[in-house]
DNA sequence: GCACCCCATGTTGAATACAAGAATGGGTTC
DNA sequence: GAACCCATTCTTGTATTCAACATGGGGTGC
């Protein structure tokens, strides 16, 4: 576990603002500056700095010339065109899937996502995770690795409101029978059909996400936490 | 020119280092100590150490704890994958182009591309650079931000081996002919030969690529350097 | 009462200083 | 002569210091 890796508390102070901003912690629009955040972790400024750099390319922060950090409001025409970019790579991935004849490395998938009713998850959260492994999973199983990368980093920008889906609860079950349905397909190599579902899968998650209201997320920042402080248990 | 932009140095020192990568003055495995790189620019290790993680972070470079950089050695089937990816990237957009109804934003790509044989441009890089800008302004015009992020980055990444293909005055031929044949298409929106064609003339391109040997890296390199100091006039 | 100006403070950008451990070379021993 | 061990040097990771300038507030002039 504790190797020694480059750049270790780099990386540390870089995971953990970005989970602060997918909880809800740091909020959008919100200001600071590098000496608060700096002593609030117990590190110097100069990888608080990397962490906070790394941030800013990736589109999570912004920099006032010395004028402090902001975070990024969010952007609704960005999510609908990450959703967008989603699909045209996850289509890919499947057609690749159901073209090849060999067998498939999906054995995990199956076991998480073809359950019984009784069997499924409930936790919001943990549901959210299961989501993004099984759309990865895809992906990844295509064999593409700078996809993958780049379907990865898509992943992460929409987390933030991709989690705010699950909190519903026929969402949740319409994930489970989706991809449940989607895996026999691609078992199947029924590629077209696969295609369309999936389309219509992702489709149904990006018009969702188009409903949420700046409203939606200080009341989601609420429910959250609360599940935040239960789950993690300290 | 000289406006006061956040982290001036950090992206100046960026900039060079990846020019450096590009016209082979760093050679894949070469290694170097960020002392030295920082001395030979004249600034600090901190804004060059921001370039240098950056640099990593898009897979250029490599570190070692406490033992050196070194910049990372040619992996072929990454740029096998990275044309995969830039096939679907642009054929996709391609298909959106001649979906829409509205007049295409494609006046500029006329006036490059649908030009007679005296016209057409013959300095290697030249040609590079324009080959590039035909199709980040396709991807552009299709009107996703993000694809069009993602199709920037993998362009970059692809240079060094893309500026290669435009040594051989047939490849130079071939690229004029089929951008103009393809901007043709796209005009009338004949999608399924806009498709075939572009991915055919991808295609080529990494055919070439595949034929590129470790041999022909030293060669270019010294043509190269050649046509960077005639270019560049100081 | 209002607008404007100046100065103190705060902020980031960059340089320097310090710490920890990896690599290297020479000396010693078998 | 070869292998091994130890100390020194070198390299990156982190902290601290210095510099330039944006910002905000208080005071002053009208």
């Amino acid at each position: 576990m504790s190797q020694q890796p480059a750049n270790a508390l780099a990386e540390q102070v870089y995971l953990r603002i970005k989970d602060e901003i997918f909880d809800f912690h740091l909020l959008p629009s919100d200001r600071f500056t590098e000496t608060a955040l700096a002593e609030r972790y117990g590190v110097s400024r100069t990888p608080l700095r990397d962490a906070l750099y790394r941030l800013k390319r990736e589109g999570y922060l912004e920099v006032g010339f010395r004028s402090g950090w902001s975070v990024c409001p969010f952007d609704f025409v960005r999510f609908d065109e990450l959703y967008d970019l989603r699909i045209l790579i996850e289509i890919n991935a499947v057609e690749r899937l159901c073209q090849r004849e060999a067998d498939l490395p999906l054995a995990a998938l199956k076991k998480t996502w073809l359950v019984t009713a009784a069997e499924r998850e409930t936790e919001p959260r943990r549901i959210a995770e299961l989501d993004e492994s099984f759309h990865c999973a895809l992906v990844e199983a295509a064999g593409n690795r700078e996809v993958s990368r780049v379907h990865a980093e898509l992943t992460e920008k929409i987390r933030i409101i991709r989690r705010l889906d699950f909190l519903k609860e026929q969402r949740v079950d319409a994930t489970y029978d989706e991809h449940a349905k989607l895996l026999r397909l691609i078992l199947r190599r029924k590629s077209t059909e696969a295609s369309i579902l999936l389309r219509s899968h992702i489709t149904q998650s990006k018009n969702e996400v188009r409903k949420i209201t700046l409203h939606m997320l200080h009341e989601a920042r609420a429910t959250m936490q609360r599940v935040s402080t239960k789950t993690r248990a300290r």
